[in-house]
Parts: structure tokens; C-alpha cells; sequence
DNA sequence: GCCGTTTTCGGCCCGACTGTTTTCAGTCG
């Protein structure tokens, strides 16, 4: 039982607590143990196991510890089973229809009887809906769209796809008359790995303009709603976007509202109440006082603390930190002096050494390492050994024609089954850096495919671990991997683990790279380049690095190219 | 159901928008 599945549990629980008219602060409680767990880092099924308190955890109390308990020896636990047997399981999907929430979901089902998005659907066609009380036609066209939206389920999109859509909204607002300031907030600005939708926040001497000029975006599919300061569109390609128009005075408070997460400002907001003041999406007031709301800044300094980073907005300790003064210095894009994985034409990559080398120059790198795949990739034309003498001399060429960036010679060495590499430790050990990963066999069980992983750091040549769990965003799960005996394996090994920098990969996670940063990890971030362009992924691994807390000192590639390569050559040692 | 240098009981973030309403409930973020 991972903690994924036993956060879905208090999800449903809470949707099912939520459907039968329960306290909605009780609902509330599940959803808040079920974030703590999603974001924990380590296995409830170890803590419970070593007898860990776990009622220490935020948001769990005496009561959800034990269920969580129940949960990891039964599989489930008595009062879901209850809910379950009480409330039909077609009316959890109900509650994706758009204008559905639990009460008139409630309504549906006791007055028409419906269970399920298809019934919904007919009922809504007959026109059974508009006639019950409190329900009207136009609610029931929307329930009517609402369905077949419901069945996509609610997608969620890369942040790197996301932001080429903000960035063409910004640039159409840009053009309406009277805009002042204007900034994406979200999920986006704390540069979530996907985002579910944009907010724009917006202020301007006349909003209504602004959302007038909005609403006319030219790619909007529907208008869910278009008031005075608010509106909220869908685009064709289905990303919601809702703007928002403030007053200049607001635009702090209104800025740290959007911007999330929910759970960081109710946690702010917390504090402000125990000060005698209250925090709104218009500023901090006392009484009916407005005494703050400007900048961010003002927030953050009315409740006593210092600014906080967007990244680190998800109530994750954050605000602790901010209290004892340890927030970290985030690691940012201009401290990056190099890039350890990128390919070439000699394997799967587009561009030669020298190409790559150029590019990684004009990035202001001093060094990088090339690292194409190696023999087991047959199909992509892996190095054997042969090819990677003949590999080094064509580098040897390449660090004569551009000598003031240091490249390095490494390969991105596949991990077989047992844990073994693909190349000899002959080959190896004449190699700057070796970046080693798993290509194949991502089935394994969670024992094996750990063990695998544990065996291929022993190798006194691996320096990094690219790809640590291999998941890729929206496509496919991590292997199954026992996290914490991986990290522990690679702090006793001085191995380095990376963090993939493909948008599609951001892999390890934002929680991983938190324990890892904890536990005295380093981290390489990291690009897995394929061609030129690729290089300019290192500002989504910076993104994702910020998230995980990471500082320059958590970042080798942040380290002069003396220091790196001695931190390189130690692991040999 | 959680939580506590005001509390072990009584709070629990807060406001906009919509559609259905003659003053507000429900939903959403």
C-alpha cells in the first residue's frame, strides 16, 4: 500500500462525506490528511511499521492515524466501506460536471433517481432537470455541456505547454488600452509541473475593458462567465483561463490570493486571524481598516514574515521556515555554469560535439558534458567500446577548435537487468563522467528494480543517476522503486542524482528532490539534450529545482569546472 | 476530523459569479 493509493482513500472518502451533506470542515480534514500524505516523501507503511507517531503529521490527528493504520493492514477501512455501500459509485463522477456540486448531485439522485454522467445526460435531454425547483433551463444546458467535458476527465498540462499559451494570452492583453500590470498566477507561477488552468491577474484603470478585450481573445471556445472584475474562458485546446481586474492598492493581496496554493493561504490567513486581522484578495484589513495589500511583500510583513517564494507556496513547511528564518536562497538559471547530459549525432542526438559544445557556450556555460547512450540501445546506435575510444579522439578535436568551454567525455550508461552496466569498467574509468540509467525492464518488482539501482551506484565509476524513476509526466508511473533506500544507497555511495530537465520528464519530483536536499543529496540538473535547442530546457529544471528547495549548494552543475571535476574524480577514488 | 501562548470546545479563508431567485443557495477557485 503506497501512500498514493491511501491519499485516494480520504479523497473519496471526502467526496462521498461531501455528497452525503456531511460537515463540510470534516470533509475538509480528509482532504488536508489526503495533500499531507501525497506530499510526504516517505511510506506510511514503513512509519506505521516502525511504530512512527503519525499524528505528527499536519492534518492527521488521533482519529485518521487510525485509519491510516487500518488502511495499510486491511486494504481499506470500515467507514469508506460504509459510505460505499450507501452511495452509488456513478455519483463521485457527477461531480466533475461543471455547475454540479455535492448538493444538487444530492438533489439528482434523491428526487430522479440518477447514478451516473449517461443518466445525467438523458435526464438533461428530456428536459427532466429544468423542471425540478431551483434548477432552470440554462443550468440545464450547462450540465448538458458539462457532461461530455466530464468525461475527458480533468486534464491537467505540462507546464512548458501551458506557458507558451500564457505567454500568447499576456501578449494579447498587453494590447488593451488602460492595462497596468499583469502576471499569470497559479499553479503556473509556482511552476507546477502541470497546470490545470491560467489565471491572469490584471489591474487597469478600466477592467471592464480589459475584459471585454479578454472575451475576444480569438481562440476561446466558450465563456463560462464574464462579470466585472472577473471572467473565466476555455480555449479550443481546452486550457481554462479565468482573468481577474484589481485595483492597484490590491494587487499584492490579490497576487498572493491567485497565486496559491490554497492550502498556503489558508495557512496565512490562519495567522492573520490570530493577529486581529483579516486577509481578503483586496488587501489586509483591521476591523474595516485596510492596512496593507500593495506588494506581496506587504502580505507577507503584515502576518510577520518574510517574502516566500511562489515555489515554495504549498504549505509544506514553508511557512515554518519563513517563521525560524530558514527559508532557502532558491537556486536560479544564471548560477547553472554547466550542463552533464546531452547527446550528439554519435547517438540518438542531432547536433555534432562541436555544435553542442558551441551552443552550450552561448548559454555563458563553462563546461559540458557529452553523454550519448550506450551498446544496449542497439536501435539508436549505442557506443560500444570501440566507438567511444573513437568518440574520445573526435573530443580530444573538439576541445582544441573550442578551448575556452570544457567538455567533458561521458556516456549515459545503461543499467541492465541484474544492475551490471552495459560497458566495462576498462571503458568506464577512462571516461570525465558517467551517468548511468535504466532503459528497459520497467516492470520489475519494486524489490528487484531497487536492488537493480542500489548495485549500479556501488559501481565505483557511476556519478549520476539520470532519470531516477523514469516516470514521464501524464504517460507513465516511475518504476517501482523503494525511494528512501535509493536515496540513503546514493548518500553512502556518493552518487549524484539527476533531475531531468525534459518537460516531459522533471524527474525526480519536486517531494523527491526535497528529501533528497535533505538528506545531503546533490543533485544534477540536467538537460538530456538531443539537439541545441534542447539546452535551454535547464529553466524548467531550474523550476522544478526550486520547487524541491534546492540552492546553489545542492547543485553540482552550479559548481567551477575545478570543483566539479574534482567532485567527479573523488567518486573513483 | 483537526487544532490550541486567548481555547480540550468551538471554531474552521473568503469573495465573485450564476441562475434562480424576490433575498439567496450553490458552485468555484
Amino acid at each position: 500500500m503506497v501512500n498514493q493509493q491511501i491519499a485516494q482513500k480520504f479523497y473519496k472518502t471526502a467526496d462521498l462525506l461531501e455528497i452525503m451533506g456531511e460537515n463540510p470542515f470534516r470533509v475538509r480534514a480528509y482532504r488536508n490528511a489526503a495533500r499531507t500524505i501525497e506530499s510526504l516523501g516517505r511510506d506510511l507503511s514503513e512509519m506505521v511499521a516502525q511504530g512512527e507517531e503519525l499524528t505528527k503529521l499536519p492534518g492527521i490527528g488521533k482519529d485518521l492515524a487510525g485509519k491510516i493504520r487500518e488502511i495499510i493492514e486491511t486494504g481499506t477501512f470500515s467507514k469508506l466501506k460504509e459510505l460505499e455501500a450507501k452511495v452509488p459509485p456513478g455519483l463521485i463522477e457527477l461531480l466533475k460536471v461543471e455547475g454540479l456540486g455535492p448538493k444538487r448531485i444530492k438533489t439528482l439522485y434523491d428526487t430522479l433517481g440518477i447514478t451516473s454522467l449517461e443518466e445525467l445526460r438523458e435526464a438533461a435531454a428530456k428536459g427532466q432537470i429544468s423542471a425540478l425547483p431551483g434548477f432552470g433551463k440554462k443550468l440545464e444546458q450547462t450540465i448538458l455541456k458539462g457532461v461530455v467535458l466530464a468525461k475527458k476527465e480533468g486534464r491537467r498540462f505540462r507546464w512548458a505547454y501551458a506557458e507558451s499559451f500564457a505567454l500568447e494570452l499576456v501578449r494579447f492583453l498587453k494590447k488593451a488600452k488602460g492595462l497596468n500590470q499583469i502576471e499569470v498566477a497559479g499553479s503556473f507561477r509556482r511552476r507546477k509541473e502541470t497546470v490545470g488552468d491560467l489565471d491572469i491577474l490584471v489591474t487597469a484603470s478600466n477592467p471592464e475593458k480589459i475584459i471585454e478585450h479578454f472575451v475576444s481573445f480569438p481562440d476561446i471556445k466558450t465563456i463560462i462567465s464574464k462579470g466585472q472584475t472577473r471572467s473565466t474562458v476555455i480555449l479550443s485546446s481546452d486550457i481554462q483561463v479565468d482573468l481577474r481586474a484589481v485595483e492597484e492598492e490590491s494587487y499584492g493581496s490579490a497576487l498572493h490570493y491567485f497565486t496559491g496554493s490554497k492550502a498556503h493561504n489558508i495557512a496565512i490567513r490562519t495567522i492573520a486571524q490570530k493577529a486581529g486581522l483579516k486577509i481578503n484578495e483586496y488587501g489586509v484589513f483591521r476591523g474595516k481598516d485596510w492596512v496593507a495589500g500593495r506588494s506581496e511583500d506587504e502580505i507577507f510583513s503584515a502576518v510577520g514574515l518574510p517574502f516566500i517564494e511562489p515555489e515554495l507556496r504549498e504549505n509544506r513547511g514553508e511557512i515554518e521556515a519563513a517563521m525560524e528564518g530558514r527559508l532557502p536562497q532558491l537556486v536560479t538559471l544564471p548560477e547553472i555554469r554547466g550542463d552533464l547530459h546531452c547527446h550528439t549525432k554519435w547517438s540518438d542526438g542531432q547536433n555534432t560535439i562541436l555544435e553542442m559544445a558551441r551552443a552550450a557556450k552561448g548559454l555563458g556555460y563553462s563546461y559540458i558534458a557529452i553523454t550519448d547512450h550506450s551498446r544496449r540501445l542497439a536501435m539508436i546506435k549505442g557506443l560500444d567500446e570501440k566507438k567511444l575510444e573513437l568518440q574520445a579522439i573526435e573530443i580530444e578535436e573538439a576541445r582544441k577548435r573550442i578551448p575556452d568551454i570544457h567538455i567533458l567525455h561521458g556516456i549515459e550508461v545503461d543499467i541492465l537487468e541484474d544492475g551490471t552496466l552495459d560497458l566495462s569498467d576498462e571503458a568506464l574509468s577512462h571516461l570525465d563522467v558517467v551517468v548511468a540509467a535504466i532503459h528497459s525492464k520497467f516492470k520489475l518488482s519494486k524489490t528487484k528494480q531497487t536492488e537493480r539501482l542500489l548495485r549500479a551506484m556501488d559501481n565505483p565509476h557511476v556519478n549520476i543517476i539520470a532519470h531516477p524513476t523514469g516516470r514521464l509526466i501524464g504517460e507513465r508511473e516511475g518504476y517501482d522503486l523503494d525511494m528512501e533506500k535509493v536515496m540513503e544507497h546514493a548518500k553512502d555511495r556518493g552518487c549524484i542524482l539527476e533531475l531531468n530537465a525534459q518537460p516531459s520528464r522533471l524527474d525526480l519530483n519536486d517531494v523527491n528532490l526535497k528529501l533528497a536536499k535533505e538528506m545531503g543529496i546533490r543533485i544534477s540538473i540536467a538537460t538530456d539534450a538531443h539537439n541545441v535547442d534542447n539546452l535551454r530546457f535547464m529553466r524548467f529544471g531550474i523550476n522544478q529545482a526550486r520547487r524541491g528547495w534546492l540552492e546553489k549548494k545542492d547543485v553540482v552543475n552550479s559548481l567551477s569546472t575545478k570543483k566539479l571535476l574534482r567532485l567527479l574524480h573523488s567518486k573513483k577514488g
